[in-house]
DNA sequence: ACTAATAGGGACGGCGCTGTCACTTACAGT
DNA sequence: ACTGTAAGTGACAGCGCCGTCCCTATTAGT
């Protein structure tokens, strides 16, 4: 769960070094060593009493009074409104939902905090749909396909394949090859994409 | 992260399709309409108030009861030995903390449901070292590397080779490889592997 | 009848990771 | 002097993903 998430920053951030650590003393160590420009962090983890609100505050401004200077990302799978708004008031610069987190959306969030200065990403509300995976698709066929099953009403498919290229950087008509290799495949193995 | 524990169940399940859910509902959908032979939950995320110990028990229960064929493998970040032994008497298979959870260590997981019937997994009490991460190294150099940084207690270079070479299924010869160029990387980029 | 969108594929260059094999150098103990 | 262990490199085949380009049908709208 770690080395995803040290995969999504560096997939925003090319070429940097990150460093990681299990629990909270293992981080304080790693701060009074090193002058971190960015700390990622889930308050939710370190194991004080996970559900305790207090102790994931206290984590927060630990860190902050730590390393005032580095930018502060919360990313937690217990979000709520009210705690993103009492972190922010703490100096941290993202409060982003774990069910809000998509593959490679690390960078719009670092936009969003260089544009505005604070991002927040709740989980929505209205429950996402179910999401499959099969073993043979590669990430981008998974990726596009998972967008497209996301997205039935009534969008032409044409401007989905727009919108995944703008988000991908790639060409519309790649999109479109990856969603027909996608099916293809399914269809191959027996899973017809209709399926769900 | 959802995307990354799909991930582990691929790699130890080649050729698998993989439903997920982001939350409870969904799942409850999913399992109405497909018959699992495996189902992989962290009843810490659902939300029904993340810190209550009988929602987590009630979220397993549901699973285990609308799903009994089913292997079922909690992995979750707030572990404890008596909530791994309170699912066990529910029949959940496999206890495993989110702190634990080590890259492909999922089929390590598999083999011992198969031997014991259960495979528990809890955060190592010691905590573990930092880890680092460059973004110019690949996956397997980053795992090699940070295998070798994490036994530096008088073991044999020669040993840690043939375990990394054990657990990947490859030469341990071609693991040594894998840890020189990994270091030849650190220092050609200015970060000498000594640093932490 | 013409046009646009949807659907299904074939082929290809580039690139990076994976897993090997082979070669050189240095330092240690015996 | 000899041998085992370690470190540091070079080269290479295989493979799969990525992103494109191009080519066909079919269907629907005008």
């Amino acid at each position: 769960m770690r080395l995803a998430l040290v995969q999504e920053v560096q997939t925003a951030i090319p070429d940097c070094v990150v460093h990681a650590a299990s629990n909270l003393e293992t981080a304080v160590d790693l701060i009074a060593k090193i002058a971190f420009e960015m700390i990622v962090v889930d308050p939710g983890l370190p194991g004080h009493e996970p559900g305790s609100a207090k102790d994931r505050l206290k984590v927060i401004a630990t860190l902050q009074e730590l390393c005032p200077t580095a930018i502060h990302i919360v990313v937690t799978s217990a979000d709520s409104q009210k705690e993103g708004e009492e972190f922010r008031k703490l100096g941290v610069a993202a409060y982003i939902s774990k069910n809000h987190l998509r593959p490679r959306s690390m960078g719009a969030i670092l936009d969003e905090i260089a544009e505005n200065g604070f991002s927040i990403g709740l989980v929505h509300p209205l429950g996402m749909k179910s999401e499959i995976y099969h073993a043979a698709l590669s990430g981008r066929e998974q990726e596009v396909l998972a967008s497209m099953l996301q997205t039935p009403s009534g969008i032409s498919r044409r401007q989905v394949y727009e919108q995944l290229a703008e988000r991908m950087n790639i060409d519309p008509a790649s999109a479109e090859r990856y969603y027909k290799r996608a099916k293809a495949k399914l269809l191959k193995y027996g899973h017809p994409p209709t399926a769900i």
